[in-house]
DNA sequence: ACCAGTGTGTCAGAATATTGACATGAGTCA
DNA sequence: TGACTCATGTCAATATTCTGACACACTGGT
């Protein structure tokens, strides 16, 4: 902003190299998922539970990025087919802890080892260093916008 | 696969890390876009376009990662806007060449300003070389799955 | 005991993106 | 020249997600 920054391509912005690993990542894990009638959110869905039982529907769906309403379809869904549980029906109004059946879990198991597959096979060109290296890059890339309310204090750490 | 992988947390994992820079970059995005009545398929649309005037909307498309139809929307809102110009109406059935108005240009100007900002404002946490690299490895991994018809050579570069 | 404030689940409507399908034009090859 | 294939633009229908809104339950303070 300060200087004359030349666009350049968009191959060299975040936003188009996030774009695309986001879409190729996307289009592997329902090629890999539909065999096991599941949909990616489904996916995240089980993936949560399975590590935080117990989670209300909103607390899953901030925990997966989607809003309370869509989590809403992803649970009923899941729990039609009996891969879910949800306390019975509490009438109307208040936090309905949910949790993995056996079949849940079996199915969930099946999910998984595709889905770490497939992440195994998109990490495959980084050596494992650049692989964690990715992964905590990332991370920090989401804090300092998401935090973006806070001045974040820049501590020049050496690295490289 | 092989050795027992213990799932780990699901903040270990590419994909959700993958997703919670999306979704931050992107919320972010709309939020400085939306003042200048933009969506983000209409920027990327837009920046595309400036780098490589003249492409058709199926082109555009397959650039920004969405299907024909979708790109033909915001073709259709950017036009009527007088952002961009579509060579005419040639009835039906050929490819229609597409380029940036003058307006389109001011307003991709001030759009690019802004996303630029928020782009930088991601990566603030990494040394320029740290970027450099996040950019590369990301592009790597999204190829290590798209062209997934053929084995990858893997060559190991001794990089750190 | 009362009452606002927060969080949750759910319903309804709108917006957005996708899949499927079709007609048209261009290029290729016999 | 004619037939075939391929790509494009567009229409229609479907699916998925989000925004807005409401009722209910728990918690805090008064």
């Amino acid at each position: 902003m300060s200087q004359g920054d030349v666009v350049g391509p968009v191959d060299e912005s975040v936003g188009y190299v996030l774009k695309q690993a986001t879409i190729a990542l996307r289009s592997a894990m329902d090629a890999v998922l539909r065999p096991l009638e599941l949909t990616v959110p489904q996916y995240a869905c089980l993936e949560v539970l399975d590590q935080r039982p117990g989670l209300s529907g909103s607390e899953l769906a901030r925990a997966t990025f989607v809003t309370r309403q869509s989590m809403n379809l992803v649970l009923q869904g899941l729990q039609q087919r009996g891969l879910l549980t949800r306390t019975a029906v509490a009438g109307h109004g208040k936090a309905l802890p949910t949790e993995l059946t056996d079949a849940g879990r079996v199915q969930l198991r099946a999910a998984s080892l595709a889905v770490h597959s497939i992440e195994k096979q998109m990490l495959a060109p980084l050596t494992p260093s650049a692989q964690q290296r990715l992964l905590t890059d990332l991370a920090a890339c989401a804090a300092a916008l998401t935090g973006e309310r806070h001045i974040q204090l820049q501590q020049h750490t050496a690295d490289d």
